[in-house]
DNA sequence: AATGAATGAGAGTTCATTCAT
DNA sequence: AATGAATGAACTCTCATTCAT
């Protein structure tokens, strides 16, 4: 409750703020959902007022994009591309595991803009995007794999991508609350099974 | 300015009504989001003022729990047992795909449930209740079907369980439109080659 | 400050409230102009919420086009023809004297409304009409006067027309204040003795 | 980075920023009337910060203030004295039609500030004033093209003064949209008439 | 002399809920 | 069993004004 003392001027220079009110607005999408996003609270959140969360986002909708955006980014970070295509294949599913640990807001918060796109066409297209990008990538990966002989040419069919990504959205988009989180390692662990990657022993 | 004594039993007996609240706020999910969701406009799509909705449903939690108690109830009927085992877990595959293609608002409205069960214990308990149904009638189904032979033994463990279940559920609650439907399709298909249920050429 | 007891249901029935809620309207116009009007202060002139006025007005613009109608409607009430041609005419310029003297607010509001009709097309052709029905009332009965031998057939014209009604705008539309009042009994005077009208003594 | 310096005096030297601040907002009040005065769209008009605009008038009011000003200032070059007492009149009366042609605006921004001078006292006693001395300006007129035979003695009354001003004034403060041009030039035609100023054929 | 950033105090509008009838 | 009327509490967004730079 109390206000740190300004002495070292560590608090935002220009647009860390608009940054900052995008984290929150995250946040709180996260904890109350669409159902209850609301931009005084975001505000709070910031420790600025409402007026000021306007200066930066015209209206509540300019606010979601934002999040939106951000939200995307954070996924498609676990898409770069290092090592042999076995190898960015297990690196894409352990980063995607630990992502959906050190962000455990992730999985609500994408969970809620992919639905509310089902009523926002351009937040559709936004997300069938990365989605395309993601089976795209997947699909070249295991393709490459399999020629360089590092899996088995079974695995190499738009079906099995489908499995896998349609597994892995569930993991990524939904509260893992329910889907324990036993279960959540089990689904990660099978999946490389299948794909043939011989599955590390865990260390969490 | 006298109303025709309402003798015979045209309009909606009793609780009819209800269910016709239930139905409308499930469409109402499915079109808006619980972001959307207005009882004013539930009570409109019925016909009826709100007052009237009030009159069944005290707030508009209780309503929210109808329909959750609806959308459990739709799902769980694919789980219905007939068969042996192995044509069991075929049944409840092909139940749930033709579940989707016939009530294609499933989806949503239950994705929109399981994001509000994250904050919303009561509806979460509900929730993961069915889950676990899901969870324990699939493991068994396997393992029978194992047992009798008509799977492999690899199968039968949890992992395969949870990979399954996290691909059913990825098309189950989140929109189909980005998940475009030849990979719902390629999904289904897939998830039955591995589990080693030859699949059958599809009608359409 | 203390709420009248409620003994005699004297409060309105049923679209008594809408009318209150008009008049108001028109009070506040008259006291704070277009500039000043709020909705809160509306409903709390009426001793009702913000929200009752909004259940009978959807939008603050429905509410004004119900005040200019209020306002039209006690304009053209002083058209209303008897007596013979020349007694119309005393009849009207002298009952548009009285509505100024009873309802010094009218000029004001009328005022605020011509000014915004100049951005509202909708309630500038409301207003026109008004006004063209005006000047076509008022040259037939100077018309029919001259035919009637009772005015001297010089003002039979449509510039004689556009005079007269110009002053009689400026009293009707502009506050009374500056334009002090025995300047407006002058104008009333001086355009009957034009008009040809003996100007009766006045009783003030 | 660095800005030339302002050394010559291309860009408005000091209180040409004032001027156009006004101008801007006369404007702004012609467009959208007190109602959607805002400041800020006063100061984008001029291309600078609100914060300027602050500068230069601590409040809204002071710009309002200053807008009346002008509007006075431009309105009081009407009755600028030349010729004979009959020629001047002729003058004012011309002038006032050519200003109104001119400028447009003009009545619009009358209209505006003379509504709000019955809320605001400091304003109406600006107008008041003004209309003091345009009474008394034609009056003086008036009595003089008697005394020097231009006009007929009847004309000399205070009632005749008011009707001629309140016609004028009609024309002034009001949207000539509903009072259509060719009844403003009517007036005029018909008011020269009347005061006894032979009309010459209108040019356009 | 000028501005970007910030804000307090509202503004119109919405909505779940209540209650007399 | 059903409704029209009413409301408190909020919600998003706006705006004149301030202030450090």
């Amino acid at each position: 409750m109390t206000t740190e003392p300004r002495t070292t001027r560590v608090s935002p220079p220009k647009d860390d703020r608009r940054a900052a009110l995008v984290m929150a607005a995250y946040h709180q999408i996260a904890e109350v959902g669409f159902e209850g996003l609301r931009t005084r609270d975001v505000a709070a959140e910031v420790g600025v007022n409402v007026a000021t969360l306007h200066y930066y986002f015209p209206t509540k909708e300019a606010l979601i994009r934002a999040v939106l955006a951000h939200a995307m980014g954070q996924f498609r970070a676990t898409l770069s591309p290092t090592g042999s295509a076995a190898d960015q294949l297990r690196n894409h599913l352990r980063g995607l595991r630990q992502l959906l640990i050190d962000e455990p807001n992730l999985g609500l918060v994408l969970g809620e803009l992919a639905l509310r796109s089902a009523r926002d066409p351009e937040m559709a297209a936004t997300i069938r995007e990365t989605n395309d990008i993601w089976h795209a990538t997947l699909r070249g990966l295991i393709h490459r794999a399999v020629e360089q002989g590092q899996l088995d040419p079974s695995v190499d069919t738009d079906d099995v991508v489908a499995v896998v990504i349609a597994a892995l959205r569930s993991m990524t988009l939904l509260p893992a609350d329910d889907a324990r989180s036993e279960r959540v390692d089990g689904t990660f662990r099978q999946i490389e099974r299948w794909l043939g990657l011989e599955p590390r022993e865990e260390a969490t």
